[in-house]
DNA sequence: AGAATTACCGGTAACGCTAACAGAACAACC
DNA sequence: GGTTGTTCTGTTAGCGTTACCGGTAATTCT
């Protein structure tokens, strides 16, 4: 096997090899006009051949902006480890995160793994690594870390975060409040054995939902019984097993609350004990999945406009960039919308639409 | 707001500040055990209260390596256009990579947008600014690109895609043949009007599905009719419009392959006319997504296993990595299972199960 | 024609850091 | 006390690239 030593071709060897400077080379290199036609050919040739690939390090490095200022900019998206396991949730974000930046002419570097290692030297390891300043931040992360980033310059857009200080972008979406509408509709609609049902409760996303959902039962004075709140993996499979318990208990709710994920698991539970859905139970999920629409009966939800999160993430970003000194920071509050489709009982079945989502700022 | 630039805090103020040298404290930024303890504590407060981050590009410079070699490593993962398009693909090779790194000292840097521009100065672009080595490329990518890269030093390991060249890693599974098996299994099953819905032909993804499909009718000695092929969007909308036309024709197909995103659209299509599954029109998917087995019916679908070809790739670069000189290359093909639920007919329903992937090597 | 531009190209000095060596300081041996 | 070690610390010389300035040569202007 040949030493897989990184590109020993530098500026210098097709400098030597076609007989011109060192700084021609780079200019062309670099696209700079004021390079003669017939030279800028002979470099260019010399590259290909050569197979030359500049060297970003030593670019960096001269050139204190990472990479090149106009051409080659570039945004990091960090997930925190807790996202990275929400499966629809990081789906979504980094769906919209990527599709906005592909009309976009910079880079995009997912970076992954803020954990909860908090040592003093430790924890910015993933971002001494970064070669931007400008990062999306996705997930919830401790305060101390956001304000420490900001210390050392970097440019920050929070995402799924309130921002613990000024100086920083965000987007987030209360999805306590989107919990408290869903359950709100299952209690209009006449349910008062309304269950929850969800993933770890340790996870701030299931936290929420949690007290959205206690919220809107306190509002109509129902019960708060703890057997109606089920937890179970955030899949579903998780939904089903939940489900599963949940009806074959003496007294059974009429109503479910939880993520969609685990209200497609929930769906064939309820289906496969001969329950009828809406008639028997009321289903409503939560996140607008794509697959949301095409369930058996098509699932009335929550959406949570995820890609659109992940766009604005990086247009803020976008704009962090370009307008940098005088830019105004701005936290973006986007909506959640109640799509009604037919798993709960209120209106009819709509034929199968896209999810839609719209924002205020 | 205060200037946002990158750290000017430098090795060489906090030695100013503590009036030792620059080695010093270059020494105690890298936990070299030779300096003194009192003088150690000294630099360390300084660095603490100046916020000192180094450089990682004056760092890479100088140690060739990218990072520093034993304790940062790194393996970037650059997804090709196509790929991010390609919704559940994407989201499992994504998930497998993640949660293979998660239990890895090292970090994961996911990378996108190797398109289709092949400037010659332009395709590397994403690459120049890798800080690893280390590169998983996911998706089809040309084979010069592969061979520049090898050229340059990076260590490859390629997914969903027959290496080019000999010192390249590669993880792939042959979609054909699992086509190919999927339809074999409707004609078997009495079938002989089989569409196909497929998203576009110019992804190499499901040009690979249809030369499965085409061989499996070959082979059985049934027409090929172009209107049993019908193209739309990769999307459950997409399988839902083109399930629509299929079965407003006027002689209708009896049994549909396609890949389970689309299948779950089709599904709803075929509900919403009055037809059954199986019993009408029989279905089977591929992919087997985590949604596959709560459809209703439950969907017969080509496991692939995605989580595990990401895993797969992981552990190839961790091999490069570790093994370096004497790392021998592999291609590993891992094997598609056709899980027979009921939307096609065969086999009962049975309880719902997550999805599961074998593998040979 | 001479001056003033405009193209083009090359030299030099960093950028912030580390490898390698060379010193200082300090102990311990004969 | 000199000599050998041993531990610590400083000096020098780059890493590959670009900013900045200074030059030619070719063009344009007055």
């Amino acid at each position: 096997m040949t030493n897989p030593q990184r590109s020993p071709v530098r500026l210098k060897d097709i400098a030597e090899h076609t007989g011109l400077s060192i700084m021609t080379v780079s200019r062309v290199v670099r696209g700079r006009p004021d390079v003669g036609a017939a030279r800028r050919r002979q470099v260019l040739d010399a590259i290909q051949r050569l197979g030359y690939i500049p060297n970003p390090a030593a670019r960096q490095l001269v050139t204190r902006t990472p990479a090149n200022g106009r051409e080659e900019r570039i945004i990091g998206a960090i997930f925190s480890r807790e996202v990275v396991t929400a499966h629809s949730y990081f789906a979504g974000i980094i769906q919209g995160i990527a599709d906005e930046a592909r009309h976009w002419d910079g880079h995009l570097l997912f970076g992954y793994g803020l954990g909860e290692s908090t040592e003093s030297l430790e924890y910015p390891k993933m971002l001494r690594d970064m070669v931007t300043r400008w990062i999306i931040l996705v997930g919830k992360v401790s305060p101390s870390l956001v304000r420490q980033l900001r210390a050392n310059g970097f440019s920050l857009v929070l995402v799924d975060m309130r921002p613990p200080v000024r100086d920083v972008d965000a987007v987030v979406c209360d999805d306590a409040m989107g919990a408290y509408e869903a359950t709100r509709h299952l209690v209009k609609l006449g349910h008062t054995k309304v269950a929850l049902i969800r993933g770890s409760a340790r996870h701030p996303f299931f936290s929420a939902l949690t007290s959205g959902y206690r919220r809107a039962l306190a509002e109509a004075h129902l019960p708060q019984q703890d057997w109606l709140v089920a937890e179970a993996a955030a899949s579903p499979q998780g939904g089903y097993d939940a489900a599963e318990a949940l009806l074959t208990r003496p007294i059974r709710p009429t109503a479910i609350f939880t993520n969609d994920d685990m209200g497609i698991g929930a769906l064939r539970a309820i289906h496969e004990r001969g329950l009828r859905v809406p008639q028997d139970v009321a289903v409503v999920g939560y996140d607008d999945i794509e697959y949301a629409a095409y369930t058996m009966p098509p699932l009335t939800t929550v959406a949570v406009p995820k890609e659109e999160m992940g766009r604005l993430a990086v247009r803020k970003a976008i704009a962090q960039m370009e307008q940098a000194e005088d830019h105004v920071f701005s936290t973006t509050v986007v909506a959640h919308t109640l799509v009604i489709r037919s798993s709960c009982g209120a209106g009819a079945a709509a034929p199968p639409r896209p999810h839609t989502g719209r924002r205020k700022s």
